[in-house]
DNA sequence: TTATAATGTGAATGTATATTCACATCGGAG
DNA sequence: CTCCGATGTGAATATACATTCACATTATAA
């Protein structure tokens, strides 16, 4: 693919956006240090170049995915102030990354893969909480404001906003990207819109 | 542990329990042929006796937890017929699974391990949508009987309470074992309850 | 241009683990 | 009791990978 030599930093992206791709196509199955090389277009001792290890490229995406993550949250407080306008296009944003890196579900859902190092948890952990109080912080800015309901938990209302977004991911990824996930996450948004609203 | 021959009906449960066994303790990660038989008392080799192969064992436990989920919902559904109390009995059944079977989160979200066969995610498939056929219909039940809002998309409905759910599992997962899933799916039950009432 | 550090290559190594096989042993049907 | 099929055992095999290594090649700075 990519001939000539390049610079370790180019390589690292190129490597982490093949582990994502290979995910995303052959499952956690296929994600090898053999599919990564060829698929970034050079050997596999290659890799070593530029990755201590192959934990080391599932950290790498990892991040990836957090940063994304955490990304959309910052995206959409950019776009609006109003707490119910943020997080309905956190909700579509976070669909739409399901198109963008497909690979997500089997990352997410597969903790399997994730147990190598004992602090690879505490990290998911730590991602997913930081992740969570951030559209806790939304919630608990709409209560305040008067327009969602304060006589609910604004915890609760983030686990079930997300469970509710992950929910569209399953279905998505188990029925091989034949559930619509825009219609559901449609409906599903104007249930919950309708219940936290005052 | 089992001492002498025993037959490999048997040992075919034994064998199903040693892996849920080790892969709530252990993760995807220690699930190996070597582990389940320790485990059962004998030796690797031992295993092709009642099993094939490790896939057929993975298949195995994957039906094992299937008959256990659709078992919640007969379960429920002979308990009572309150649409209503039915969703509350099978969310916090299904929460109390997690205790008697806390290797289902990791089952469920490493669709990484299953990527074996092709027809394994199929199954999953096909196990869920049963599933959720199942509380479609005492939503549907519901929704005639007056009891729930009928402006509503049952299988958005039915989505949205399994997402929850799982939701739970994920945070009683990813924290290992420190988020208090009673406490969230009372709430969040509550929510939905609230939310779906007529 | 040339020297050198970074990157790439192919082969070799090591390891983990599923699976097979020849043989041993048990348990129940006759 | 005594066979015989089913179950158990230990060693051997196969394979799939990650990782290492000695050497080749390229880019770049001087």
């Amino acid at each position: 693919m990519a001939a000539g030599k390049m610079d370790t930093e180019v390589r690292r992206e190129q490597i982490a956006q093949a582990a994502l791709g290979i995910i995303a196509t052959q499952g956690m199955k296929g994600f090898g240090i053999a599919a990564i090389a060829d698929r970034v277009g050079i050997v596999p001792s290659a890799i070593y170049r530029h990755f201590k290890s192959k934990d080391e490229i599932i950290d790498s995406v990892l991040d990836l995915i957090r940063d994304s993550m955490i990304g959309n949250v910052t995206a959409i407080c950019e776009e609006t102030a109003d707490p119910l306008e943020r997080l309905e296009k956190l909700v579509s944003r976070q669909i739409g990354m399901l198109h963008a890196i497909p690979a997500i579900p089997q990352i997410i859902f597969s903790g399997g893969s994730f147990e190598g190092m004992s602090d690879r948890k505490d990290k998911l952990h730590e991602s997913i909480r930081r992740y969570l109080v951030k559209i806790r912080e939304i919630i608990l800015q709409g209560q305040k404001a008067g327009v969602i309901r304060a006589d609910m938990d604004s915890e609760v209302l983030s686990l079930m906003l997300m469970g509710t977004v992950q929910q569209a991911m399953i279905m998505w990824f188990v029925s091989g990207g034949n559930f619509d996930v825009n219609k559901y996450a449609k409906k599903a948004w104007a249930f919950y819109k309708n219940a936290i609203a005052n």
